[in-house]
RNA sequence: GGUCGCGUAGCUCAGCUGGAUAGAGCAUCUGCCUUCUAAGCAGACGGUCACAGGUUCGAAUCCUGUCGCGAUCACCA
């Protein structure tokens, strides 16, 4: 309709003014006005010299003449107001109402892939709310790029080994009495985290009797025996020492059960795990090779740097003075890899915005050393998740834990739930998943609607919500036209054409049809928010539709069916749009 | 200190590729369930869009500066 239009009001311009115009500015009319679009005549005052509401008058009469579809129109100051006929709005909804998949891509096969990396998490401790945050956001990503037309692959890279797996192994030695996950009943991730605390405690206690002896705070840190201790057992499992290494083994393998539990809880996957074991060594030839090319230097201790100071940055380390890798050279490997392991047209890296400054340097590493794709990596960049009380810190045991939270918002629904008491017929099996799915539903939506870049704060207390601009509110509304469904026994997909719209419906039909750019718009902007809002605002203008008019006792035969269409498509998109935001959404509650 | 990000209603957030009188939700208050699920709808109240300049016919939106908050600037990851 846009480019229709955007065509005639050039066509406009040149018989009424003899002038060329670029372009057009359109916005959909605001509600105070009367009209469905609107073309901004401020702009065209760069071609035509004059009133803006004579302009406007004039080619407002022109698209009415010579554009079908509009109706009539409207000018208000330097706004020309257009009215879209029922029957174009009628016809498109009918084109759409046929559409299966409507708004979604299907993924061209020939095309390069997108990777998504999201989660990547330390195998030490159990995740909690922050990975929430980088799991949903990343898996949402991933699936809105999917629905935009690409192929994509999600990944992970695991941080399964350095100094703090020593640190949990070596606590579960000396404390762990041979507890397993089994024994215990613990989640392997928790288990293995108990240790990492039980590790940190030791070592504090450490540092104040090393202090108490006479050391000071900074010696104490470095010489207390556990710390030494640790150190010595990375090496050791550097060397490939058996015993070391079939202890790391047993206890990632507890910590990876954990996960993938947590994992299925929250509903996100993998297509292929990296794990940092395999990858920490790559990259070092990559470093010499720049060091021939001139990209890198070397400093008297053997160390390798990179000079970004000309780019307004720092010197920052490659390559540690005994040779071995740092983060920023894995990085450099692991990348060169992925783009080896499959044809890539772009890198999304979802991780926290602390890291804002290394990844700025790693894509300007790899694009000095000359590798075309470089410019086609892409930091998905979220704020921190913090508490009331600050940051979340793990030793301190003010983290939000994962399962907990995701069992807390459940038990909430659950709460809710049986206090409406809408649910009768329905099993304990299906009540118990059904609490579930809200109770997620209310988590992810109320994380995923904020604006990636913005810090989120975070009050247990408080809660999160189940009514308003909510994940449930969403849902009921599901929910509710479901009910409809169920009781339209009548068979409605039949065509419709010759009736009146009324204001709800134009609405509805309106924020329908933009579903499909909105996909397109998220997946651009690596932003599950603007499908969060989007659906946000559709459920709004559904529900006012739905308590103003009737829909299945419509007297009307003919409207009954459209609304009951009307109602089932944004049922669909309803739908659609959670699954990219990794929500399901439930037939009654 | 340098760099980057953020600052919109009491609170949580939209709007930010410049357009009309800045929008939602929560909270507070008023109405609406003998009709399709009231986790809903309709309405009221609530704003110096941090501040100051600039660009423009027009700025919450773009530019500059100031203030506030956060992150970062390790031979840590």
């Amino acid at each position: 309709m846009q480019q229709k239009l955007e065509t005639a009001v050039k066509k406009g311009f040149e018989e009424i003014y003899q002038t060329k115009i670029e372009s057009v500015e359109f916005q959909a009319t605001r509600k105070d006005f009367e009209g469905d679009i609107t073309i901004v005549i401020f702009a065209f005052l760069r071609y035509v010299k004059g009133n803006p509401i004579e302009i406007g008058t004039k080619l407002g009469t022109y698209l009415k003449e010579n554009v079908l579809e509009i109706a009539d129109f409207n000018v208000v100051k330097g706004f020309l107001n257009l009215i879209i006929s029922d029957t174009f709005f009628i016809n498109d909804f009918n084109s759409i109402y046929k559409i299966n998949n409507f708004g979604i891509v299907a993924p061209k096969e020939n095309e390069k892939a997108v990777m998504v990396e999201y989660s990547s998490p330390n195998t030490n401790k159990p995740l909690h709310l922050g990975h929430i945050r980088n799991n949903l956001l990343g898996y949402s990503v991933a699936e809105i790029i999917k629905a935009s037309g690409k192929k994509v692959y999600k990944t992970q890279i695991i941080n399964d080994r350095g100094i703090h797996i020593c640190k949990s192994m070596l606590a579960w030695q000396r404390f762990g009495n041979g507890e397993t996950p089994e024994s215990t009943g613990l989640k392997g991730d928790k288990l293995v985290g108990n240790y990492y605390v039980a590790f940190d405690k030791a070592y504090k206690e450490e540092i104040s009797q090393l202090i108490s002896e006479g050391k000071t705070a900074e010696e104490a840190k470095k010489q207390a025996p556990i710390l030494l201790e640790a150190q010595e057992m990375l090496l050791k499992w550097e060397a490939g020492d058996k015993e070391v290494v079939d202890l790391w083994k047993t206890m990632n393998q507890w910590v990876y059960d954990g996960f993938d539990q947590t994992y299925k809880e929250l509903g996100v996957d993998f297509d292929k795990n990296y794990y940092e074991s395999n990858t920490y060594l790559l990259g070092k030839d990559v470093v010499t090779d720049g060091l021939k090319k001139g990209v890198f230097y070397k400093k008297e201790d053997g160390s390798v740097w990179i000079d970004l100071t000309k780019e307004g940055l720092d010197e920052k380390i490659v390559l540690r003075s005994d040779g071995t890798a740092v983060y920023m050279t894995q990085d450099i490997g692991t990348a060169i890899e992925r783009f080896k392991d499959f044809d890539l047209s772009e890198l999304v890296y979802t991780v926290g915005n602390e890291q804002d400054y290394h990844f700025k340097v790693l894509f300007l590493i790899l694009d000095k050393l000359g590798f075309e794709w470089a410019k086609n990596l892409y930091h998905l960049s979220y704020g921190m998740v913090d508490l009331p009380s600050g940051k979340m810190k793990s030793r301190e045991g003010t983290v939000v834990d994962a399962d907990d939270l995701m069992l807390e918002m459940t038990n909430t629904a659950r709460a809710i739930s049986q206090e409406l008491g809408k649910l009768e017929g329905y099993s304990n099996e299906e009540k118990e998943l059904l609490y579930k799915t809200i109770g997620l539903g209310a988590l992810k939506y109320y994380i995923l609607k904020v604006d990636p870049k913005k810090r989120i704060l975070f009050d247990p207390e408080e809660s999160v919500d189940f009514a308003g601009n909510t994940g449930p509110f969403i849902q009921y509304t599901y929910a509710r036209i479901q009910s409809i469904l169920r009781k339209a026994t009548f068979n409605y997909n039949q065509k419709i054409t010759d009736i009146k719209l009324d204001e709800k419906e134009k609405e509805l039909i309106k924020q329908i049809q933009l579903f499909p750019e909105i996909i397109q718009n998220a997946a651009q902007n690596h932003s599950p928010a603007i499908i969060a809002n989007y659906t946000y605002d559709l459920v709004k203008v559904y529900n006012s539709f739905y308590q103003t008019v009737p829909i299945l006792g419509c007297e009307n035969q003919q409207e009954k069916i459209f609304r009951t269409q009307l109602s089932f498509k944004v049922a669909e998109i309803i739908k659609t749009a959670f699954k990219l935001l990794g929500i399901n959404v439930p037939d009654r509650m």
